[in-house]
RNA sequence: CGGGGCGUAGCGCAGCCUGGUAGCGCGACGGUUUUGGGUACCGUAGGUCGUAGGUUCGAAUCCUAUCGCCCCGACCA
């Protein structure tokens, strides 16, 4: 019903490889039906999401304090953070559309340790160049070992190990997996902790022209992405960094609290990626995505060119900060060469690979959209990554009535393959609505013994804080036609 | 890594200067009262004051060391 038609996304497979476990896997909570790769609908009195009243004196910036006031995360070291149920739930909801989209785009998922052999890594001469950033560990046999900081070295040794033949390319693998990079000051949360969540993956090719397709339908694919997490994330010309490379392009969400400083002409804002459908083996449509949203100026002031920037229209020179949230990278042969990653060619002659990687930055994008997305109360999440799809406020927990046709909302929600966040405590309504309002969920149906006596409940919206009275039904119909509009 | 700051109850803080054996608010728990935007009152539990040494009759308080965390900067997804 509000599962993507079959085929759109053809047997993605989410969730089973990270985490190993599902949330409610045990067996005690009803079986989950249509969203089985989302989460499970909840009471409130059951979950554990413990809010804050105060906001922690360590927490500096916006999302940073309403992740730990809500209850979504718990610093277990400078940089290092549990993801409580609430954070779990959006972490694994942004995973989920990225793994969607990455095999949408005909990317294939595989998981790469965490912990990795140094031997690679002086392959490729790394080891040395990478610095204190890289966290490195001995073990029992007083072997070289690392937390792996990302993956090229490791990627390049399995492709090289098992493809040997030109009609094997182009391939594309990806994972999403745990990094650690031993940041001299880890800050703002998850925004920038040391361990963080990312999605790497590494394109293989013949050419550089098949290269810079794979570059192309990243590219395509972060924008869908993004926007799918309810963010505007744009594209601009970057610098390459440690990972080395030629092409290289960052995707920033625009917001006061970000790190970089950037350079842009505010047309770039107007572009949509929309709902248009696009194929992913078409070179020409491909490019024709990256000349859309990379022609006009959008630059980090890594690369920013003053000359350049002043042939914008003075009324649309914008400068403003942004977070990254994404990057892609053409590197050509860097690593292929220098580690021997091979194909034979149509001629019979051995060729190195010509290559990129391209990041998302997982974790990182739950402070991204709260920074972007918030207002003085708490968090808004867009309907894209909401950790449960609406909240149930009962005003007079007790009363039969009330109780009654929550639970009856409860479950009609259920049925449709929805998870609605049921708050059943025996609370007042004042607390009950500043929880909801705190931890954002994007819709709100506030059920009250007043309301009931019209046969009514109230729908609001989080975002604009708009209330309309209407039956329980439409209310549902309402919201599953929402959801629905985003699935399909 | 340079500069600065802070570790006292789950959270936010006071006490430290001028040593005398720990306190406030919120939260939690129990009760009464309330009930459509964090209600009010009563009661209860909870801290070897980051850790280790030292000075002292006596240390949260003074001294030394150490660990942790935060902020500014340089650096980074």
């Amino acid at each position: 019903m509000l599962r993507r038609p079959e085929g759109t996304v053809p047997q993605c497979d989410t969730g089973r490889i990270w985490p190993p476990c599902q949330e409610g896997s045990l067996g005690s909570q009803p079986k989950a039906t249509h969203f089985s790769s989302r989460g499970t609908p909840m009471r409130l009195s059951r979950y554990f999401m413990p809010v804050l009243r105060e906001t922690p004196a360590e927490a500096q910036i916006v999302s940073h304090r309403y992740m730990l006031r809500a209850g979504m995360i718990k610093q277990a070291a400078a940089g290092i953070y549990s993801w409580l149920p609430l954070g779990y739930r959006v972490l694994r909801n942004i995973e989920r559309i990225v793994h969607e989209e990455q095999q949408r785009a005909g990317h294939i998922p595989m998981l790469m340790p965490t912990l990795q052999s140094a031997d690679l890594w002086k392959e490729s001469g790394r080891y040395d160049a990478y610095g204190p950033e890289m966290l490195r560990i001995k073990d029992r046999q007083d072997r070289d070992m690392l937390y792996g900081p990302t993956n090229e070295e490791m990627i390049t040794d399995i492709f090289r190990s098992h493809v040997g033949s030109y009609k094997d390319l182009p391939m594309t693998l990806y994972h999403i997996q745990w990094k650690f990079r031993d940041e001299m000051r880890p800050r703002f949360g998850v925004m920038r902790g040391r361990e963080f969540l990312m999605k790497d993956g590494y394109n293989f090719d013949l050419t550089k022209e098949d290269a810079l397709h794979a570059y192309n339908r990243h590219l395509v694919s972060y924008l869908r992405s993004y926007e799918r997490m309810g963010l505007q994330a744009i594209p601009m010309r970057a610098d390459s960094g440690p990972i080395g490379g030629d092409d290289t392009h960052e995707f920033l969400v625009l917001a006061d609290t970000g790190e970089s400083e950037v350079f842009y002409d505010s047309d770039i804002t107007e572009l949509k990626f929309g709902d248009r459908t696009i194929d992913y083996d078409s070179v020409e449509q491909c490019q024709a995505v990256l000349e859309e949203f990379t022609s006009r100026y959008a630059r980090t002031d890594e690369t920013h060119d003053a000359a350049l920037f002043n042939e914008v229209p003075e009324a649309r020179r914008r400068v403003a900060r942004g977070i990254e949230v994404g990057q892609i990278f053409y590197f050509g042969t860097k690593y292929s060469a220098a580690m021997g990653a091979t194909v034979v060619d149509e001629t019979g002659a051995k060729v190195p690979v010509h290559m990129g990687s391209h990041g998302i930055g997982v974790s990182r994008l739950l402070g991204a959209i709260i920074e972007a997305s918030h207002d003085d109360k708490g968090i808004i999440w867009p309907e894209g990554v909401t950790p449960f799809h609406c909240g149930i406020v009962n005003l007079r927990q007790g009363d039969t009535e009330a109780d009654a046709a929550c639970q009856s909302l409860y479950d009609a929600l259920t049925a449709l393959g929805l998870e609605p966040l049921y708050d059943d405590r025996d609370e007042r309504a004042g607390a009950k609505f500043a929880t909801m309002d705190l931890i954002g969920l994007p819709w709100r149906i506030t059920v009250g013994p007043r309301g009931l006596k019209n046969g009514v409940v109230e729908l609001t919206s989080r975002r604009t804080g708009d209330s309309e009275e209407l039956p329980p039904a439409a209310a549902i119909a309402k919201i599953a036609a929402i959801y629905g509009a985003i699935a399909a």
